[in-house]
DNA sequence: AATATTTTTATAACATGTGTCAATTATTTC
DNA sequence: GAAATAATTGACACATGTTATAAAAATATT
């Protein structure tokens, strides 16, 4: 890498560390690109320079902590694919659960600005991969050979992400959105399952029902 | 009314009709405040005295056009009830149709708005008439006896809410959003539903499938 | 009719994301 | 080391939602 490489890649972690300082010590509305530039020791131009604008910033910060719309693509076809899927999930709600205020602050400046194609990006990279944990279940037969793996694998992540959006918007706790996509995951799969994988999803969804209630 | 409230009355309406024919004339993006008063031939501080807000202008333009989050609560207790909660996303789904490029400006921009309130007491209503309906179906023996309706319909509400969201966001068109919608909500009904209702459950499921195989 | 109250208006201002553009600084190339 | 190139800086500008303030107009009260 060339030394302006490195100069850039050295800035770009400034403006993220100091993104994130902010957001912890002062709150997400307190992120002006203003201050950012100060806070980060740089001029107001640079985050553009480097990053686009301020959305980009907050990708840059999800990116950064390892976030992944979409389950991991599983190299070990031996396992259950319907366990990944879930295991992505679960994935998913660790990350955003391991802080919460913070993260939803930023996913919900992502969503609520007008950019569209990071969004699009989002949703097409989950859609693929539950696309392809779909047709691997199917070749695993724990769906039935019927299913069509593309539109289900669609529903699936569309389920997760449209959750996701109003998680964003301040509405459910991490465990109520949690609950709301893995039971309608659940549903949908229970439709599309062979015989074989269908008992332990059905006592899954009723368990999921019943701990609704104890809460 | 007070001539006081009639004129206002009056402006509200005035101030309404001009942001209509911004969003239809000019596109959302032209709808600023400053050309909103110039259009209603008004002060830029008239809106705001108002409407409170500009989002406050866009919820009262979706309020006028009669939209309602919720399946409307039915009197006629007779009819089933799950045909009801079909019949109100249907409603919904026509609401929207009938001016698509125009409502889904609406609905983003006040999705992307940064009050909560609107769209809490929006989700707020949208679960009460979910709930009311499920328990409905619930007392018919459409759906069996154990099944919790404040959780069920809690959960077929935020299913639709949380496609709408998306669907604001320009990611689907109306018919990719009823689909899910439709799918979404047959499959979890189909895990409460009763022996009698499930054959004509099931079979509106697979043919959702197949139509989305067809186009 | 005179006074008091409420609304609207006009004008300015502020904070913010973003863009412009020339000057400067740092790096690379020769 | 000199010339070329790239990145950063600084100062300013613009559009926008929103608020402040005082003046003017309309309406209500007596």
């Amino acid at each position: 890498m060339s030394r302006r490489e490195e100069a850039k890649t050295f800035n770009r972690a400034r403006i993220c560390a100091a993104a994130e300082a902010i957001i912890r010590g002062e709150g997400m509305d307190k992120l002006t690109m203003r201050r950012l530039a100060e806070v980060a020791g740089v001029s107001l131009r640079t985050p553009y320079n480097l990053f686009g604008s301020k959305t980009d910033v907050l990708i840059a910060l999800l990116d950064e902590a390892g976030f992944e719309f979409a389950p991991r693509q599983t190299g070990e076809s031996g396992a259950s694919a319907i366990a990944h899927l879930f295991g992505g999930l679960g994935r998913i709600a660790a990350f955003f659960a391991s802080d919460e205020a913070y993260y939803r602050g930023i996913y919900a400046a992502i969503m609520a600005s007008d950019h569209p194609e990071v969004r699009s990006t989002g949703v097409g990279r989950a859609v693929v991969s539950a696309q392809a944990l779909v047709a691997e279940a199917v070749a695993h037969g724990e769906l039935r050979a019927d299913t069509d793996a593309a539109s289900l694998g669609r529903h699936l992540a569309i389920a997760l992400l449209a959750v996701l959006g109003m998680w964003g918007s301040g509405f459910f706790s991490n465990r109520e959105s949690i609950a709301q996509v893995r039971r309608a995951w659940l549903a949908v799969l229970l439709q599309h399952c062979s015989d074989a994988a269908r008992p332990s999803l059905a006592s899954a969804y009723r368990d999921l029902c019943t701990a609704e209630i104890d809460q």
